[in-house]
DNA sequence: AGCACA
């Protein structure tokens, strides 16, 4: 069963993030965290007091939306950092994310049944400025990504789709900054994963291990094209044997 | 802990 008595909507309600994490750095972060799961409609993320520490994902079908939930549900969380883009941040704690509540108004823009709601918007427009005004730069917090000038990525599809079944994967067109623990996060969520194994004289390519070629086969199909940043969609392919 | 979005 779903936490809470929530009925399953398009929009998800995630608590219990590391609230020291920028607002548009922990955006970009879930949007890459979640988008396996499908289309993101939008990402949003307060600093205010009340709402630090929580965010809603809405996606453009509750399917989307119920496999993120059940997903992340069983995902292995506790005090594990969760990673991905360039970004490491705490995890929400397993079961801190739901369904939303209300419907996002994106989703309520779409459906032409948005009604804007100026009491509750003023109230917060007060909190958000005030709060811009005393934000300054946070260089104290956490790892600061590397994220000089990605090159344009130069992959080739190098025809190893053919490769027969293996129960290794090899992943390539990674930025070249991905860690074991940005894979890790990634591929441990299916079933049979054993080990990432990356090589750092050569950077942007990686191995996944998994019990059987039944299994790695899954976490291909989830997680081929899936981008950790932008412009280096992953392209996963049996290793060779 | 905490359910919002001009």
């Amino acid at each position: 069963m779903f936490t809470a008595d929530i009925p399953p909507n398009q929009s998800i309600y995630i608590k219990n993030l590391n609230e020291r994490i920028k607002k548009e750095e922990l955006k970009r972060s879930l949007y890459c965290l979640f988008s396996q799961f499908g289309r993101i409609l939008d990402v949003v993320a307060l600093k205010t007091p009340k709402l630090r520490g929580q965010a809603w994902v809405a996606f453009s079908d509750v399917t989307a939306a119920t496999n993120a939930v059940r997903q992340m549900q069983n995902f292995p969380f506790y005090d594990k950092p969760m990673v991905c883009l360039s970004q490491v941040f705490l995890l929400p704690l397993s079961g801190r994310i739901q369904f939303a509540k209300e419907k996002s108004d994106c989703i309520a823009k779409e459906e032409g049944t948005f009604v804007p709601n100026d009491k509750k918007r003023k109230k917060h427009e007060k909190a958000e400025r005030k709060r811009e005004e005393t934000q300054r730069p946070n260089t104290a917090n956490g790892p600061t990504p590397q994220n000089g000038a990605p090159a344009p990525s130069s992959y080739k599809p190098s025809g190893q789709e053919a490769m027969p079944p293996n129960n290794i994967l090899f992943i390539q067109n990674l930025p070249h900054d991905t860690t074991t623990a940005m894979l890790e996060f990634l591929f441990r969520q299916y079933p049979g994963f054993k080990e990432i194994r990356m090589v750092a004289a050569k950077p942007g390519i990686a191995f996944a291990e998994f019990e059987d070629d039944v299994k790695s086969s899954m976490a291909m199909r989830g997680l081929q094209d899936f981008k950790i940043t932008p412009q280096y969609p992953m392209l996963i392919s049996f290793a060779k044997k």
